[in-house]
DNA sequence: CCGCCGTAGATTGTCAACAATCTACTGTCT
DNA sequence: AGACAGTAGATTGTTGACAATCTACGGCGG
């Protein structure tokens, strides 16, 4: 479940609440917009609002809810112009990533890659969309880990779930992705092994951009922010 | 003082602390390494240890100290490795930025631009080399504000403490800088006016070269990150 | 009937105290 | 003398309570 590489220098309550925060943002059950009130949170989660409140202003850092003085947080609403962001960010550190990569991988990385990809080949058309989604996250969680790139690895976690979102909301209209998903990120891996920086990051480009095209059809909210009663 | 377009929809005693924690980084003030200790911190500002710690985990999120479990945190130590990290994930956002900037730059962000050229102009050689810093730190804001983009920003503001430690470091170590900032600047000006996207990228990326290969003049601690006692 | 103002409830911002854990020092044993 | 265990102090993690602010509802006036 965590991603590889990925210690845990600081196990605290707070953590714990941005953890779950996270999952129920990318999975959808918290919805864009929706008011995270901390009483209430706190209370589910069984602890106290100070690390309640520490986690909400850590998700506020990344950008994953927001945070009105004195009105409380709310789950970022991602609109049209999100996805144009969070697509144009993740293509410009992506790039960086698998440039690094290439010269990086070691063989554990390599197996994981194609445990994924196994992964992603044996399921059937029909495989639930979110298990699709923890595949797909989970591939390029390989690439970041291998770029051994603490900061880059930060972007990438901010920008996660939100992807998360998009993919899954994708996977749930167009059920027909989780079948392109294999062969996409098979040549991937292939670039990925055979050393060449320019071409690491022309096809993760590529891959990027028809990750986009597919994502632009969704119909998500247009204009402003304000979808709070 | 602050970048431009940016506002202040939360403006609380956390956001406070965190704004003071990053200006005494950027200037040197707190040395890497340091313990932050937080009733320390509380009792200088004149706050209470909450704030303090939502403060100190925003900070954690952004990667600018470094919190262990019942031991407190740390102001980041940065090493030759992290200098790498910050060029490159620099390089990365800020042609993105460039790339965006050259087709929404407005009269008033031109203007701002040239008001910062003018006075890295005037100032003669032997300015002050926070002044310096800040005025680099100040252009590279206006390409930011101009980029329109939420999350761009946020990396920015992200590495832009640890930008301004290392500038300062180097402006102090060679105090010759000052004199080539102006034309550097200069140029990036002209081209980002330009309107050719394919040309601000290149320019932008020739320009992190160059601080690139000066900021690897500096000596900083190479290997692990104890530094502390 | 519609709009404005005041109040009550709810929610967030802040604070001070308690509990858990770590660090450093001291004393003892080999 | 050197090394180890135990203890005291300091520091962080967490909690519950208090104060400031906002939202929603109801009454009043036009």
């Amino acid at each position: 479940m965590i991603p590889l590489g990925a210690s845990a220098p600081r196990a605290t309550l707070a953590d714990y609440v941005v953890q779950v925060i996270r999952e129920k943002t990318a999975t959808g059950e918290l919805r864009p917009g929706e008011h995270l009130r901390e009483a209430e949170l706190a209370t589910a989660l069984g602890v106290s609002r100070g690390p309640v409140r520490e986690a909400l202003a850590i998700l506020e850092a990344e950008g994953q809810v927001e945070i009105r003085r004195h009105r409380g947080a709310f789950v970022s609403v991602l609109t049209q112009r999100d996805v144009e962001e969070v697509h144009s960010l993740r293509a410009a550190v992506e790039t960086l990533a698998a440039e690094r990569a290439v010269t990086r991988l070691s063989p554990a990385h390599l197996a994981e890659m194609d445990r994924i990809l196994q992964a992603m080949k044996v399921t059937p058309g029909s495989v639930e969309p979110q298990e699709a989604v923890r595949l797909d996250l989970a591939f390029h969680d390989v690439i970041y880990d291998a770029a051994d790139h603490a900061r880059l690895r930060r972007v990438w976690t901010s920008i996660r779930s939100q992807v998360a979102f998009f993919l899954h909301t994708r996977n749930v209209n167009f059920p027909d992705f989780p079948t392109v998903g294999f062969p996409e990120h098979h040549e991937l891996r292939t670039v990925l092994s055979g050393g060449d920086a320019q071409a690491a990051r022309s096809a993760v480009e590529k891959h990027m951009t028809g990750s986009y095209s597919r994502l632009r059809q969704l119909q998500l909210p247009a204009g402003s922010e304000d979808d709070r009663p």
